[in-house]
DNA sequence: CAGACACGTTTGTCCTGGACAAATCAAACT
DNA sequence: AGTTTGATTTGTCCAGGACAAACGTGTCTG
């Protein structure tokens, strides 16, 4: 009786939205286009939607998130749904985490203890590159389809990431502050939220030498270019999400890039820009970490020289 | 002519409420009550709105989070706004930033590198607790209190964010995880997405061999919910940033104390909750950081003995 | 056969103008 | 001084229409 049951409890319009990331807008045309959601309604006509038919919208963000299209998800069963969930998954690799699992089952559990252990040792042992590049990544997309798939939710996500973050910062602070050449500055566009992409790049690139300074998440486009002029950097690194919209990246990208001086280099990294370096001219598609250190190499090669 | 003058750039309403916190509903309405904003149309009848008009929304939103109503600020002169904002902040101190006027430079001038280092010695020097108290705390209050009369932009608050928490998550990842009572879990509100009371709030609390756990920010309340069910905690901690509506604080902290069992005590910390206690039956209402020591004690003394 | 172009469809976001409940303020009252 | 009552302010919700951008598909070309 204190904890009423969560099967009938129901969310205000303003919930569901911040809950699925679905603008009211979009819920509201749904509903009027598809038949659903089909919330129910208040003393006063406001939409009330129950909570299986919230996390069914969870559900269908996820898969809009990969690609398929609302005619085609809204309005199928929760059955179908998770079968194209599997289906969307599956064909890309039969055992994707591999040695991984171990941390990934830290991760599904919320053995916090044990997944903050476990990361330190293996820090230590394989060093901070390597940690990134055979550690964290794998596990970042090991989580990331598992998160797909439904079978981590927010909290793990939210646990993964705090650990990994922890772990990266002390290790990065625990690098001298480095006045070598190029000068980076790392941040992401203002609708994009996921930080672990820039604490890998800076892992990968402050070992080496270069000088890295992360502005976080959600910078406005002025304020990149006013932060890059003003701080003298050689490069301005950009990480997007799967989540990220390509459309929107390139549109983003291009438009930095006539912001900024010739004389300062853009580089793009994560998902959502992956193969399309035709379409970014004048910006460097950082592909995977290693393509990081080989960005690097590429840039001190044609600056060392006169530099 | 490469650079667009930013005097003639002009947003969508969809900008403007991501760059304001204003809901589009919200701009709408105060247009046609108030008859500001007055953005100007395009080809396509869809607002857009001047860049200048955009900085008195700002300057608007910055007012009613110190509690003045839309009917006195909406509509005033850029001059009047300016001037209460200086009436806002004045009474409350002559000098409030004090001795941290240095680091406060080192945020306006962007020089990370020193701010780092300058932070990394007030930590050696006064240890984790008391530095978190007197010197990053008044900090971000001078910083809050900067970005409120305009004079820091979104770069160096992200700057500012960065670096301590760099230094505050190395710190408190060098205490051995503590398997102590009470054992506490960390995260915000959906909405929330300031991070550093969490961190705040976690460095007074580890070195008294209590049991952390941050899930960073933006966790849905069900979520909440089942992480500090299934986790065995005792205390659930809210953080809320002066930005966060307190009416929003209030209805979601009483919804997510009827959602927890009676066993799990919740507390709740940050601007938007001040003076709130009366409100918030049931619920701690942590004041200030000498104030989450004082609750911890409490804590003690209730449960030590049966505990 | 890869890639560019044209065309119909899908889809998210924006619009107007009305409505109302919750929050707040002001005044009268224990 | 604190509480109750009534008037006003204010944010959010609703309906239903509209449209441009994104997308899928088929066609043509080198």
């Amino acid at each position: 009786m204190n904890a009423p049951n969560l099967s009938e409890t129901a969310f205000s319009i303003a919930a569901v939205e911040r809950d699925t990331g679905l603008a009211k807008d979009t819920l509201r045309v749904w509903e009027r286009r598809y038949g659903f959601p089909s919330p129910t309604r208040d003393a006063n006509g406001e939409r009330l939607y129950p909570a299986d038919q919230v996390e069914k919208l969870r559900m269908i963000r996820r898969l809009l998130d990969h690609g398929r299209r609302p005619a085609r998800v809204v309005g199928a069963s929760i059955e179908e749904l998770s079968a194209m969930l599997d289906a969307c998954l599956c064909p890309e690799g039969g055992a994707p985490a591999g040695r991984d699992d171990g941390l990934l089952q830290l991760v599904r559990l919320h053995r916090s203890v044990e997944l903050a252990a476990a990361l330190r040792q293996a820090l230590m042992k394989q060093g901070l590159q390597r940690f990134v590049a055979e550690t964290v990544a794998p596990l970042a997309a090991a989580v990331g389809e598992a998160w797909m798939r439904g079978e981590v939710d927010v909290p793990e996500e939210h646990l993964f990431t705090e650990q990994v973050q922890n772990v990266l910062r002390s290790a990065i602070g625990a690098h001298a502050a480095s006045a070598g050449r190029p000068r980076v500055l790392l941040t992401t566009f203002p609708e994009e939220e996921h930080v672990l992409g820039l604490l890998m790049a800076e892992a990968m690139l402050v070992p080496e030498g270069a000088s890295c300074l992360s502005l976080g998440t959600r910078t406005p486009l002025a304020d990149i270019r006013s932060a890059a002029v003003g701080g003298g950097f050689d490069i301005v690194g950009l990480s997007f999400s799967i989540a990220y919209p390509a459309r929107q990246a390139i549109e983003g990208l291009l438009e930095l890039r006539s912001l900024l001086p010739e004389g300062i280099e853009l580089w793009a990294g994560g998902a959502a820009v992956r193969d399309k370096q035709k379409r970014l001219p004048g910006i460097r598609v950082v592909g995977d970490l290693e393509d990081t250190m080989a960005a690097l190499q590429e840039w001190r090669a044609r600056n060392g020289a006169e530099g």
